[in-house]
Order: structure tokens, then C-alpha cells, then sequence
DNA sequence: GCTTGAACCTACAGTGGCTGTAGCTCGTAT
DNA sequence: ATACGAGCTACAGCCACTGTAGGTTCAAGC
């Protein structure tokens, strides 16, 4: 049996955050020990695990929820997995390009400024100036 | 003199969002109508244009303070105007490399995956053991 | 001038995913 | 027996908004 403590330095978690995930029902209500401290088992070590593992892949903890219940009920077909993880890989793959539609236009904002005072500042220019600016998120018709 | 809902349209903000501004101190608290309605001036629209548009570059809204101060002494150098810029390229560059890394990971995980129940599925069996996974567990998040 | 109803007002709660703090109690080593 | 690290609860704070409730003001149409 494992205390908190212990249970957050194997899986790489703050204690704070498995009070946490208890607290949003992602994981159980362990026991407790005489004096009222949570005391941890190799289940709730594998479920946390698993929450850390899918945090570090961007999962949500909705999603996280979700895989859990599907992965309580091994018959069924892994097609719902397969979406979840699907849906997820097109978000990343959506911020990803938005980023660098981002990185694209700092990149050219910092290179234009040559300037050494503030007052003809290109970057700050290109700010104030929403015409210089290469996205369309205003202009009639897009 | 613009009503509020008239500058969040003209700037494409949300009522919510200027009132916010003003409320943390980035935008100023402007007059108002006899009946206590905020009215707007052209300076404001320019500030409120300026926020939005450093937002839509991704800035921070503390960065974005940074960068209003620093355009209301033109005297002064521009290094700083460009240090703050640099630094939130940089952020984003850094943001795309892990998503990049993500994304790549995810797409090997969910390719590996041709079982048709959950009982086999690749996907759950990446998540709940950590030695598949190529990343390191315990770096810091995000 | 009067009525309508859209737009405005304040104040506060909620989002996601934690993190930090205050002021206690518990467990264990010496 | 005592010290002290680790645990406990409850709550506030972070970012950048967004939404709601319940009331007031403004402008257009009659």
C-alpha cells in the first residue's frame, strides 16, 4: 500500500493534482489508513499511469475519461478508441498549423523592422496597422 | 462616440472581452453617456485594434502590456519592442517542436493498432505501459 | 409622447488543468 | 517523547475569456 507521496513520485504527478483527479471522479476514492491517509494499490497505480501517459500525448482528461471507460469493457470494438485518438491527432494537427501560420508571420514582422527607435518601429507598426497584416480574419469576403 | 457593441464589432471583440480589458487595466476606463453607457473615442478603437491584433499573433495579454507601454515612448530603442517579439517566436517555435513531436507519436501509436476489440487494442496497450512510448515520462508538461 | 425591444449595465460563476497557501493532523525515526 | 516530514481539508489563483441573472438605458417606430 502506497501513500500519496509515493504514489505521485512513480508516476511523475504532483500530490495536489491526483487530490485533484479524485476530486473529478477520473480517479477512485481510495482506502484510507487509521488516521485517514489515502493508501494506494497497484490498480490505482496502472489507472494513473495511464492518465499520465495520455497527458503527455495532449489528451484532455475528458478524453482521458473516456478511454478509461472504453478500455473497462475489452469486447467491444476498439473503433471508439480509434476515434478518440483520431479526433485528437487532427487537433494537434490543427494547431500545429495554425502555429506556423503564426511563426510564418512574426518571422516576418521581426526580419522588417530596422529600425532603432521605437517611433518608426516596424513591429509596432504592423501591430497598430491591421492592412499590413497577411491574415484575412476581417477583410470583406473571407 | 462609439457604444461598446459598436467597437467590439468594428474590432471583432466580444462585449465581454473590452469590459475585461478595462477591468485588468488595458484598456482605459473611457466616458460614459448621461445614463452611465460607455462611449468610445478613436484613440480607444486603435488601442482595442492593437490588442486584438497582438492577440491574434498569439501574444500574452502581459506581453501586449509591454508592448503599449513601450509604443507611448517613441524616443526610446526599439531593442526591447524586438526583444519581446523574439522571445514569443521563440515560444511558438517551441510549441511546434512538441507538437510536432506529439503528432508524431500519436500517428505511429494509432497505426499500429489493426485489432478490431478493445481487449487487443494497441492504442490502450501504448497508453497503460509507459516502456512502449518513446518519450521521456516525467519531463515537465505542456 | 409612448412603447417596444435590443443593447447596455453590474456582479459573479464557470471553463481546463492544475498549482499554491494556510492551518491543521498523522506517521515514523530517533 | 519529540521532532519533523508528509499528509489532511478548504479555498484562492492562474490565463483569457465566456456565460448568466436581473436590472437599466437608448433609439426607432407609431
Amino acid at each position: 500500500m502506497l501513500a500519496i507521496g509515493t504514489l505521485a513520485k512513480r508516476t511523475g504527478t504532483k500530490v495536489q493534482t491526483i487530490r485533484y483527479y479524485e476530486q473529478i471522479g477520473l480517479m477512485p476514492e481510495p482506502g484510507r489508513s487509521e488516521g485517514g491517509q489515502r493508501r494506494y494499490g497497484p490498480l490505482e497505480l496502472d489507472r494513473l499511469a495511464f492518465i499520465r501517459h495520455s497527458r503527455q500525448l495532449g489528451f484532455s482528461l475528458e478524453s482521458i475519461r473516456e478511454l478509461l471507460d472504453l478500455s473497462d469493457s475489452p469486447e467491444r470494438s476498439c473503433a471508439q478508441v480509434d476515434a478518440v485518438a483520431q479526433k485528437h491527432l487532427h487537433e494537434v494537427e490543427a494547431r500545429i498549423a495554425r502555429l506556423e501560420a503564426l511563426r510564418v508571420e512574426l518571422k516576418r514582422m521581426i526580419g522588417e523592422c530596422r529600425a532603432d527607435r521605437v517611433a518608426n518601429c516596424r513591429i509596432l507598426e504592423v501591430l497598430r496597422d491591421h492592412e499590413e497584416c497577411l491574415s484575412d480574419h476581417d477583410r470583406p469576403g473571407s
